[in-house]
Formats: structure tokens, sequence, C-alpha cells
DNA sequence: CAACATACCGACCGGTCGGTCTGTACGCTA
DNA sequence: TAGCGTACAGACCGACCGGTCGGTATGTTG
């Protein structure tokens, strides 16, 4: 007895597969729906069985990458640590070790998709759901961090965990013209020293 | 005796215009030859007189883009501002005050293309020049502010030009994703914030 | 066993794609 | 006026697009 979720059929979750790999490297417009079936090996009935569109099967590719990538997070290590400060460094840690291989492979489905088809709201909202939603998980860390610091900021928590997850989007697009994680972990450096100095109490700034 | 340049035909601007317009809405791969022609108003011949294919326009449309927005930017009056520093802040200004109408009438044509289409080495390296020139035009400015600030910093001056552009592409993300330019000010906001405390000089910090 | 559902398969459809090609209108030079 | 180069115009091409549809193999249920 294997431990396998009450799977659902495997075409299904091929073509999933197929298009967060494909639309990672070439964009959404330019896969076509031969291409997503080539991919995950599978026929263009099965395709059409399981997805009403293409849109559609773009809806559920970015719910999957949510729950794929919520479940990678919700699992990680860096909820470890005591001090919430400590938490939210050992994110941006993760965040740096999860540069690995091509450029594409380290991109966001949902940034990427978004840009493209903004205009389908559909699509839109579950990729606004996947980046907005990762980033509220980050938000009482960074409020707690803040408190502890215990100086009246300027900046509110939500809005400091969404702006790490700009920060993130558009290096990855520096990373594409660039053709090289280097931006993304110049972001991801810049995104450190900026919470080092909101996380640091005024008044060790005042008396070092 | 007009003072226009030795103009270029006209429906080659045109289609550059069109281009444009419609890769900021719609995406490269998403907008048609015939789209362009359209928008243009000009014949398919006239598109290929102009243009050997799809592709070379994409390069074409990136270059006059930078083009463009770097005759705005070269000609716009935060450069006035006696101190660095409040060069720097004045052009987060001017950033900020160009944020109007619908999303795709702000955001950069560069990332929009480059996110797509970065496996076509001509259009990424176009779209590069035109990110990184400009994040480079920023540069002897953000230097000079933190010479003034006078404390040796771990961030050099072209990786903090090239951060301010990567905040700003990552905004538009969450702009198409929220529909709502309020991201990109919040962004500008997170940049002002950082920049403020990298251009103060640690004395005034440790003696308030 | 019949009756029905699910999960495909792949030929096929009308339409659109990027790109080609022939033709032509116009301006310049000689 | 002839001859030539540039700037189009738009019919046309084969490949490919997203999507449909009739059919089949394999359960499951009564």
């Amino acid at each position: 007895m294997t431990s396998t979720l009450p799977s659902p059929p495997d075409a299904r979750s091929a073509l999933l597969g197929a298009a967060t790999r494909l639309i990672r490297e070439r964009g959404y417009a330019a896969t076509s729906v031969n291409d997503l079936c080539r991919e995950a090996g599978v026929s263009k009935g099965a395709f059409f069985h399981h997805f009403a569109s293409k849109d559609e099967l773009a809806v559920e590719a970015a719910k999957n990458w949510s729950a794929v990538t919520g479940a990678l997070f919700r699992e990680a290590d860096y909820h470890l640590h005591e001090r919430a400060a400590d938490r939210v460094f050992a994110y941006l840690d993760l965040r740096e070790d999860l540069l690995a291989g091509a450029v594409s492979e380290f991109t966001c489905l949902a940034g990427t998709l978004v840009q493209e088809a903004h205009g389908e709201d559909a699509i839109r909202a579950a990729c606004a759901e996947s980046i907005l939603g990762h980033a509220a998980t980050l938000e009482s860390d960074i409020a707690q961090a803040l408190a502890d610091a215990g100086v009246p900021h300027s900046v509110t928590a939500q809005s400091l965990a969404r702006h790490t997850q700009a920060v993130l989007q558009g290096a990855f697009i520096l990373a594409k013209a660039e053709g090289d994680a280097a931006p993304v972990r110049e972001g991801i450096g810049h995104l450190r020293q900026y919470l080092t100095t909101l996380f640091t109490p005024s008044a060790e700034r005042s008396a070092p």
C-alpha cells in the first residue's frame, strides 16, 4: 500500500507539469496545445477531456503552482527559528538556495503568466492569488519582527511582505535579460540589508 | 523650416508605435503581424518592407523604447538638484508621477518583452540594453550620494541602480496581477526608505 | 449480462499564423 | 522621356492554431 494521495488521473498532472515547464521556458502564448500534449506524452483528446480550453489549463496550472510551492515553503525549515527576524532572513536564505539550474527552472510561473495574460481575468486572478497568497504567508513573521524592534514603523507588514515578492519578481526579469541568476542574488542581498535596518531597534542604532 | 530629424518613413514609426502599444497590452506572442498592421494603419507589404521579420520588429521596438524613454529621462528636471541624493529621490518622484492611466500605459515594454522572448537572443540583448542602460544613467548620482554619506558601504552604486529597476519591474508584475498602480507606489516607497538609510551618514544615525 | 461512465485517441475543422511575391505609384536623375 | 530605386499594396502560401467529434478500451453497477 503506497502513500499516494487519491491521485487525479495521470494525464491531468502530466499536462500540468508540462504547462509549468513550457510556460516558464517560452511563455504562455508561445506554447501551443500540441506542444503541451507532446511534452506530457498525451493525446489532444486527453487534453480537452481534462480541460475545457487552453485558458482553463493556465488557470489550473497557476493553482497547481500555488499548491506545490505552498507545500514547499510550508514544510521548510526556516519556520523553526525562535526569533521572528531570523525566520524572515532564513526565508531569504532559502530563496537564494533555490536558485539552481537554468533561468526557467527558478523563475516564477505565476509572474511569467500574469505578465502575458493579465488581460484574461481568470488567469490574472489565479496568478494574483499565487503571488499575494505566498506574500501573506510571510506577514506574521514580518509583523512580529517589526514589533520586536519596538519602534513605530511607517511601513506595514503586508506592504513589506509584498515588497519581498516584488523584488524577487523584478530580479527574475533582470535574470532573464542577463541570462543569469546573479541579479536575483543581488536583489535578495538588498532585501536583507533593507530588512536589517527595519528590524534593528532604534535604541541600538542611536547608541551603538 | 521645421526641426524634424531627417525623419524615417512614416509607416516604420507607425509600426514601432503600434508594437509598443500592443505588446504592452497583450504581450509579444499574442500580437500578430496583422494586428500590428491594422493598428498602425499600414499594409502587410509595408511591414515586411521595413522589417525582415516579426522578431526584427521586436528588436527595433526595444531600441526605439530605449531612445524614447532615454530622451524623457535625460531631459527631465530631476538632474537640476544640487545634492546627489536629492537627484535620486527626485528621480523616484518622477517615476511615481509617470504612473497614470491603465496598467499597460505605465509598464515597461522591455520588461514585458524580455520575460516572454528571452529565448530569442537578439530580443533578449535589446531588452537587457534598455533596462540596464537606463539603470546605468542613475549610477553616478547614486555613487555620489553614497560618497556624500561618507561611510564605507557594502553595496556598489551599480548594484543599487539595478536594484531600483528590479523593484520597478517587480512592482509592475504585481500591478498587472492586481490591475492597479498601487503596488508600484508602494515599491517606490520602500525604495525611498531603503535609500534614505543608505544615504544617511552614520554619524547622524548614531547621534540623532 | 446490459447499461452507463470515465478516460482517452487522433483525424479533422475553419481560421489565423508569419512570411512571400507580383504589381504599381511616385520621385529622382539624365 | 526613359530608366531606376524606394515605398508601399494586398493576394496568396503552407504550416500550424485552438477546438470538435466519432469512436474505443476499460471499468463499475445492477
